[in-house]
DNA sequence: TAGGCCATGTAATGTGTTACATGATTAG
DNA sequence: CTAATCATGTAACACATTACATGGCCTA
């Protein structure tokens, strides 16, 4: 759906496939990523298509460099997507779908070194778009409405990227006690009265209508 | 990636992939999708490959049902799936590329109208998770740690949609908030000083400094 | 001289969406 | 009688990852 637009509007500046990797990997990770073998073929079918051109130049290093332009009709392509409403609702979380299961591990501990191991790789992926912020802040002050009108939009997907993640960090710790709450509840199993907490597998009634 | 596991995950109760798409829609669209046309195929090739085996039944309504369930050797694999470390990095955000390049657009209103349409959204679906949480909470009390396994997993799940998109939702008012100061900034631009926020195509100096 | 970066691509495979095709049963 | 729901699938296309193949230039 997007590969085609984000390239469309990256290539505002002239650039190389290999440039665009860059990219890619530098400063749009938290939202999208692309490899060259995505990137080269896609570029060439735009080309055919009259949404890019291109020129084939010498390199200061390595070899020559193709470098792709934008073309009139591509800047249409790019403001037609731009205008057609977000594109929300297609969010796929991989980390989300094992810790719907991981009951199926049958040990919380398991569990617990989930998170912990989620909560970390969380923590250094926040530390590097904090690192970006803090970058820009200093170049360009803390008033982002000041910031040039490619800045201003960039600075707000980037703070989008810093409170979404700070957020899951939160949410892990959250998770965390509630999982030391329930170790300890099974630890002392016969103090209470009542204590509904399956051991093994409760499966209390139809297909999965604990949840809806 | 992870279709397949996570069909293997849901098969631990027998279903058909008539099933297992109204679980979809119904119970994980806060992280993952899936339609018939995948489904159904997929479906087939894990019982190819022995992880689920299946069995014609007739419906109490409408054509005979094939009903899957996971073998030995599908859980197995869902297992192995579970205990391979948080599935962290591969997020993408459709409208955050459209908001990254919105300033080809020349236009923050055009921004303005993206974000309000954007923050509906986000809190319409807010809504629909808060309200699968109040059954919850309503139904099992709200101490998680007392639920099921399955039901306690499952509402982690469901805490982080929450949260997540909950500081979506406070990003959004951030952003519209920062577009209204530079809105009025540029109403008056003759009377600061020193105005930087760029007219027009502004492009300072290489390609995509600006935030790196 | 070895390793890293610059630079472009293809092939095989895997994943996901959309449109199409079929047909029974049930509720209004 | 009609529409919705139940139920399964295929075909074409679009999107994405991984591995492979090539080779120049620069630095340590």
């Amino acid at each position: 759906m997007s590969l085609k637009h984000i390239l469309l509007g990256l290539l505002r500046e002239p650039g190389t496939g290999y440039d665009l990797k860059s990219v890619f990997d530098e400063r749009i990770s938290h939202f999208w990523s692309a490899e060259f073998g995505q990137i080269y073929p896609t570029l060439n079918r735009l080309e055919e298509r009259g949404l890019l051109e291109s020129r084939v130049e010498p390199s200061e290093k390595g070899p020559n460099r193709r470098v792709y332009t934008l073309t009139g009709e591509g800047r249409q392509e790019l403001l037609r997507w731009l205008g057609s409403g977000p594109a929300v609702g297609a969010e796929r979380f991989g980390y989300l779908a094992q810790l719907y299961f991981m009951d199926a591990l049958g040990d919380l501990h398991e569990t617990r070194a989930f998170m912990t191991a989620l909560k970390g790789r969380l923590n250094e992926w926040l530390g590097r778009l904090e690192a970006i912020e803090t970058a820009v802040t200093t170049a360009h002050g803390n008033a982002p409405e000041r910031y040039s009108d490619g800045g201003f939009h960039q600075f707000a997907t980037l703070r989008m990227g810093i409170l979404s993640i700070g957020s899951k960090v939160k949410w892990c710790d959250e998770t965390l006690a509630a999982i030391d709450r329930r170790l300890a509840l099974m630890a002392v199993p016969d103090t209470g009265d009542k204590c509904p907490i399956s051991r093994g597998s409760t499966r209390s009634d139809k297909p999965g209508e604990a949840l809806s």
